[in-house]
DNA sequence: CTACACCTTAGAGTCGACTCCAAGTCAAGG
DNA sequence: CCTTGACTTGGAGTCGACTCTAAGGTGTAG
């Protein structure tokens, strides 16, 4: 199975502009038919997939640029590669919980405002919010 | 309880650079001395906390601007303000959902590696991932 | 055969969020 | 008094990741 550019942009929402400077990039490049058209193979869509994962959740297009250079290259150097992928590990964690704990916060904030709008629908919003001040960003 | 500069800069982690920044873009504003010096109050040291970790779950500061002057405005614009909050409450979930799944990939991934290492430490590593090449980047 | 998708090069523009610089002013400790 | 370090301003530069344009040529499905 293999892909065009328009067919490829389809299935993985990356713009065919886009593909374009990943290929340029040497981030991912495909082969290419008699005709000179970009061929995408199963495996590059499979890549692109795992590129869209791992830069979702924060990993530059440089690392992933390196991740794929190493794991093409011959010999051990899968260390690194393994190194990549736990440095990215911590930072998802650490990413993880950043959101988690804002989560809670963002969900009390709303629930402060709710509370206002069910209970005293009176102009005393802001004088309300004033006299919590040193908790309303906590 | 007023902060110079530099002193918010080693509370918040904030550099100078970027304070001055914000306060350029009408983000966080301080009031002044006698002497023109900057003067953040306690409050802004809570708002720049609070930008911290809104930002730091992917809020744009235009939003956070936005935000500020809703809540400094007066009228009963509050439901514009629970509208922000709700709409990245809903970004923070989407990306919580989406860094947990990235976790569990990177996870299999580094065992992948790890148990290659452990075990048949031969010259086979990239044929080896080749047999599995459909599932590589699950 | 026609229409549409694709190709090329080379470079310019955009955006968000900083980051830094020059050139000067001001305040407090020794 | 003098030095040192923090402060001031406006504006320019950087970075990552796109995003688009021009202006033309080629490939292919119905």
């Amino acid at each position: 199975m293999a892909y065009r550019i328009g067919e490829l942009a389809k299935l993985t929402g990356i713009t065919e502009h886009t593909l374009r400077f990943y290929e340029k990039e040497g981030l991912l490049v495909p082969g290419r038919t008699n005709g000179n058209i970009r061929s995408y193979s199963e495996e590059d869509r499979l890549w692109a997939d795992f590129i869209l994962h791992m830069k979702g959740t924060g990993m530059a297009l440089q690392d992933l640029k390196r991740y794929k250079e190493l794991r093409e290259s011959e010999g051990s150097n899968y260390q690194e590669l393994v190194e990549i992928l736990i440095q990215h590990q911590h930072h998802v964690e650490a990413k993880l919980a950043e959101y988690q704990h804002n989560l809670e916060l963002i969900k009390k904030k709303i629930e402060m405002y709710q509370q206002y709008k069910d209970g005293n629908k009176t102009k005393d919003l802001y004088s309300t919010f004033a006299e919590r001040k040193i908790t309303e960003y906590d």
